[in-house]
DNA sequence: TGAAATGTTGGGGCG
DNA sequence: ACGCCCCAACATTTC
């Protein structure tokens, strides 16, 4: 019983397949053993939180088929794996890299940790389409403007053959430890139960799920996606985003079997680029570290922020009496997950209409999401802010009633996330105040009673906003 | 991955 | 028949 035993170190990257660390493991070893820790000291919010115990739960069933379990530990990563390796059978340690300071640091710090303890110790990608940097401009920088960043990685990917791992069975541990955790004991301290179970009554979690919401997405809504994709009131976008994050699917899986599909062009370059989107934001992300706390353009540390907690939690509960906002913060209160297109929307009125800083945004999505990503989530918001690195420009405000008309014409997704929009014509869907107080009594349908009044004057705010920004431009 | 203000054009009503 | 005005409809500019 020589047998080298290989650590799979799980973050996120909650698949089996597709996974380059354990691919490499299972060469270099005779038993991979697949741990995850916990740590409490890292940020998660509620939502991912809740997503993240299913998905472990999925991973372990199919350890569990595969004769071994998910080796389950809460507390600091170091601690632990300084406790694991004491099995001196332990002789390679492997992980697929994150791309967010803390994680860079804490992966460096392990990294020499495990060589000092003679433990071969290596990393890969599992998480990006393309590294942040492997990604350069001709004079040898990085990206800041998406559309030349994606046009150079779209190329780079279209050349290159992705090395996606067969459905391989793999060797994986099965003895004890003593010191792992059941699920009983991981409670990842989700106080808000109810909330977390309606949540996830939207969505089923894991790696099979994954796949297969990818080979319907293909068969199904793709070839609409160019169009269908701006559409609340549609169900055209693939959902993935949660799958991504949790690394339950590897965005080369699906970069792969989208070029493989037989759907016309447009429509699989528009979805591509979503994807583009995300390894941009990582892209961003790596090279400006602080933008999770900071604007990226500097001279927003100026900006005249208001501080109004009233009209933030008007926001937050879906109180504005505007309905495209409204429907939207229920949507992601409701289902975790909010439609693309009025994420930019509900984004451009807290940030312009109401002058409230991004970051009180950035937070409240990054609790209700079960996506929540620390890359796309602070990108998103700078870039609907106009502090980002190719931001929004600080004059695009939406209307929302314009973008409510526009995006969702016959108010289906509005009166879905508000009922009581349901009693007044189409006319009046996406602006219930205009009603004469006639027609108010006509479809019995009363401003104030059966929704809410605006909290705000949408052209008076808008006037703000420009000056705001304007007081911050030289 | 805007919206509003302003400018231009052209058809139709009308004297 | 013609010029004038009005005002959609569309285009361009500005924020």
């Amino acid at each position: 019983m020589t047998d080298k035993i290989g650590i799979h170190w799980f973050r996120l990257d909650l698949r089996l397949n597709d996974n380059p660390a354990i691919e490499n493991l299972s060469k270099d070893v005779d038993s991979i053993l697949p741990i995850y820790i916990y740590d409490e000291s890292q940020f998660m919010g509620q939502a991912s939180k809740c997503w993240l115990e299913n998905s472990l739960q999925s991973l372990n069933t199919k350890l569990n088929n595969l004769n071994s379990q998910l080796y389950i530990f809460r507390g600091n990563p170091k601690k632990i794996i300084n406790k694991i390796i004491q099995n001196k059978k332990i002789t390679h340690f492997y992980w697929n890299r994150l791309y967010d300071k803390d994680s860079i640091n804490r992966d460096k710090d392990l990294k020499s940790f495990l060589l000092q303890n003679s433990i071969s110790c290596q990393s890969f990608n599992g998480y990006l389409l393309t590294e942040p940097w492997n990604i350069q401009n001709k004079s040898g920088n990085f990206f800041k403007v998406f559309t030349p960043f994606w046009k150079t990685n779209y190329e780079l990917l279209k050349n290159t053959k992705l090395d996606l791992s067969a459905n391989k069975k793999y060797n994986f541990y099965n003895q004890n430890i003593n010191f792992n955790l059941n699920f009983q004991e991981l409670n990842l301290n989700t106080p808000k139960k109810i909330w977390m179970k309606k949540i996830l009554s939207y969505w089923k979690v894991g790696e099979d799920e994954a796949k297969n919401k990818l080979k319907n997405f293909i068969k199904f809504k793709l070839k609409n996606y160019s169009s269908g994709r701006d559409r609340p009131d549609t169900e055209l976008t693939s959902r993935l985003s949660p799958h991504l994050h949790f690394g339950e699917i590897s965005p080369k899986r699906i970069f792969s079997e989208v070029i493989k599909s037989n759907i016309n062009e447009d429509n699989k370059r528009k979805y591509l680029s979503e994807i583009g989107w995300r390894d941009f934001s990582y892209n961003l992300l790596y090279n400006y570290p602080k933008m999770t706390k900071e604007p990226i353009q500097t001279k927003f540390n100026k900006f005249p922020w208001l501080r109004d907690n009233k009209s933030l939690k008007s926001w937050k509960l879906g109180k504005t009496g505007i309905p495209i906002i409204d429907a939207g913060m229920k949507e992601l209160y409701e289902t975790g997950w909010m439609h693309n297109r009025v994420r930019m929307i509900a984004g451009s009125f807290l940030t312009k209409n109401l002058l409230i800083h991004w970051k009180e945004g950035e937070k409240w999505f990054f609790d209700c999401l079960v996506d929540a990503d620390i890359g796309s989530n602070t990108a998103g918001w700078q870039w609907i802010a106009g502090s980002g690195a190719d931001a929004s420009p600080y004059f695009r405000i939406f209307n929302p009633i314009l973008q409510g008309k526009k995006f969702d014409p016959n108010g289906e997704y509005v009166r879905k996330f508000i009922p009581s929009l349901k009693k007044i014509p189409d006319k009046f869907v996406h602006s219930p105040w205009e009603m004469s107080s006639q027609e108010q009594e006509k479809y019995n349908f009363f401003i104030g009673k059966d929704y809410l009044l605006p909290i705000l004057d949408l052209s008076e705010t808008r006037k703000r906003a420009l000056a705001a920004f304007k007081s911050i431009s030289e």
